[in-house]
RNA sequence: CGGGGCGUGGCGCAGCCCGGUUAGCGCGCCUGCUUUGGGAGCAGGAAGUCGGAGGUUCGAAUCCUCUCGCCCCGACCA
């Protein structure tokens, strides 16, 4: 590609909305402009990189024998009630109706248009397993846009499903799955880490994320040295207990008038925040539950959605809180609550003399033991953990960092088959569910993520593996003859060995061409000028490393081609 | 959705509090000449219904009301 022909815009200024590196650097560098909130343009820069992702990706999928398809961005409501996910997954379903009023989503993965195809397809064990899937683009109707291309409404998503008989079977091609996740990351040369996952709306067995190291990145992922790692909503672990021995006295109540949250009421009664028990009401499917926790810590939602095997959790509207307690809003507490589920986080149970809601207006009581006061049919884990907690593995202190999630992988077991109906006939000819997996990467936000992990202040040093072009030629005073002859005969010979070149054939300033070239970052820069000429030498410089040389034309082909494919993942 | 902020040529901003000629500045863009190894110089030029609607006023980018859009912080996820 001449620059003189290509459409790369750059900007010299940072654009005033962009706040992290990646999409600073994508706007600026020509890669995307944003249309409105959440949607982007990819120009062609940006589009030749995620071009050099898909066919990563595509190599490593094909590499474990997946087949790819193309199902539609649309796929009718019904398909979606079938599941239960036309309700379950909310606003972020983002829904459309065609002129007759007939509702359809916009799909945001595609469990239910895949298990659709091979339960009208599929009839034998003969034919399992296998995996299908695409490269799509996909749509979710975030809460909050961000990032740039990181958190976007409309994105390009690899999804992929497998069909199996049995779990033995989904086991060996989630773990090749796996294996060829790291295979694509490694070979984007990410600094990533797979860690364990909650399941969230997707739902089933077990899952994976891969994240990408990354400060300003929106996961936070709890490790511990020997070797555990899971993201913040899924971490098990052990919250140390900072209650001394202490004689339990009798339960009193307290006046608290007008005190409604934890800090209130520790600040009032001069007593540390662990020293009361919170009190959570939540509906879980529609049933109102109890959540008990230390008051210094968070439930976890998701931990304890799991463990009621609920679907959809909310905390309760001020209108549930007052019919299960007998009190508005603040007052919460377990003593002479009935008919209503009990789930006591393990953090409580070591607590003596303790603070709780009063269920009613204005009191609290003091000096509660729970298993005394109240009973407990058992206690579980669902306390938000973090740096500092205990491994739930092997004891010892947790740590954490933020990442970017790149991608997920689910072992879905029958959720979907079995909701779907989708059978196959085992070797006794009986009907049995498909057993699936399903394995996400989200190809833009990969781009962003790489962009992430390589760049400096000048701009954008891509791996060779996914650079929009491996070689820009650099032609300082392009309108003089020499250099311009030299320039084309690179170009034509770099192009004829099969390299992505680019040819800065603008007649613009040295400094123009220089600053650009950092900036969309190609990753080996061959400057052709007079000076160098005259020696009969051009220059190649690396974007990463800095390293620089001079080499005698003759042989720059060879060289940079030699280069090239040693970088090429 | 709650909280905070912002909408002024393509980009980045000033002007707004305290209303008053042709709405400025830097970058970019166009023409010409000179220049060409790290964002060149000179000369000339094009480009803005000041997000939109309504109102106050002799007069509104500026004040008021409504509205739309965008960004950031929290609850969702590849």
């Amino acid at each position: 590609m001449r620059w003189s022909r290509a459409l790369i815009p750059t900007h010299k200024e940072d654009p005033s909305h962009a706040e992290t590196v990646s999409h600073k650097l994508m706007l600026r560098a020509g890669l995307i402009r944003r249309l409105t909130s959440g949607v982007y343009n990819y120009l062609p820069l940006g589009w030749r990189v995620v071009r050099k992702v898909e066919a990563i990706v595509r190599e490593e999928m094909d590499r474990i024998g997946c087949q790819e398809l193309l199902m539609p961005v649309i796929s009718p409501s019904e398909l979606w009630q079938e599941t239960g996910r036309w309700n379950v997954y909310g606003k972020e379903l983002w829904r459309v109706h065609d002129r007759n009023g007939r509702e359809f989503a916009l799909g945001p993965t595609h469990e239910e248009v895949i298990t659709d195809i091979v339960r009208n397809e599929v009839r034998s064990y003969r034919q399992l397993p296998f995996t299908l899937y695409q490269i799509q683009t996909k749509f979710r109707d975030e809460i909050r846009p961000r990032f740039g291309v990181v958190r976007a409404r409309e994105f390009i998503m690899k999804d992929a499903y497998s069909f199996h008989e049995n779990d033995d079977s989904l086991s060996v091609t989630y773990d090749a799955m796996y294996d060829a996740y790291c295979r694509i990351f490694d070979r984007c040369e990410l600094d990533y880490r797979p860690v364990e996952a909650a399941t969230g709306a997707i739902g089933g067995s077990a899952s994976h994320e891969f994240m990408v190291l990354c400060d300003t990145g929106e996961s936070e992922v709890i490790v511990c040295e020997c070797g555990y790692a899971a993201t913040d909503e899924r971490a098990e672990g052990l919250i140390a207990t900072v209650m001394p021995p202490e004689e339990p006295l009798s339960a009193e109540p307290v006046d608290t008038p007008g005190m409604k949250t934890i800090e209130d009421v520790s600040l009032f009664l001069g007593m540390e925040p662990w020293r009361l028990i919170k009190t959570i009401v939540y509906v879980a499917d529609g049933e109102p539950v109890v959540a008990l926790i230390r008051g210094d810590r968070d439930v976890n939602e998701e931990k304890l959605a799991g463990l009621l095997g609920a679907s959809m959790i909310e905390a309760a509207p001020p209108a549930v809180v007052e019919k299960v307690t007998g009190a508005p809003v603040g007052f919460a507490g377990p003593i002479g609550l009935s008919g209503v589920k009990l789930m006591v986080d393990n953090s409580v149970e070591p607590l003596v003399n303790a603070v709780v809601g009063g269920n009613a207006v204005d009191v609290h009581i003091r000096n509660v033991t729970p298993g005394r006061d109240f009973s407990v049919d058992g206690y579980c884990d669902i306390a938000r953990i973090g740096k500092g907690d205990l491994c739930c593995k092997c004891g010892k202190t947790l740590d954490s960092f933020r990442g970017i999630e790149v991608s997920q992988v689910f072992k879905l077991g029958t959720k979907y088959s079995d909701s779907m109906k989708a059978t196959f006939l085992n070797e006794n000819g009986k009907a049995m569910p498909f057993v699936m997996g399903c394995y996400g990467l989200g190809v833009s936000r990969t781009v962003a993520a790489i962009i992430e992990q390589h760049s400096d202040e000048y701009g954008i040093m891509w791996p060779m593996s996914v650079a929009p072009f491996e070689v820009e030629i650099l032609a300082v005073k392009f309108k003089n003859e020499k250099v311009r002859e030299a320039s084309e005969q690179l170009y034509d010979e770099l192009r004829a060995a099969g390299m992505d070149v680019l040819l800065d054939d603008r007649h613009d300033s040295p400094g123009v061409k220089f600053k650009d070239a950092d900036l969309i970052g190609v990753p080996v820069r061959v400057t052709i000028g007079e000076r160098g000429l005259k020696e009969g030498t051009l220059e190649i410089k690396m974007r990463r490393t800095g390293e620089q040389r001079d080499v005698a034309i003759e042989e720059a082909t060879a060289e940079i081609v030699k280069i090239v494919e040693e970088a090429r993942a």
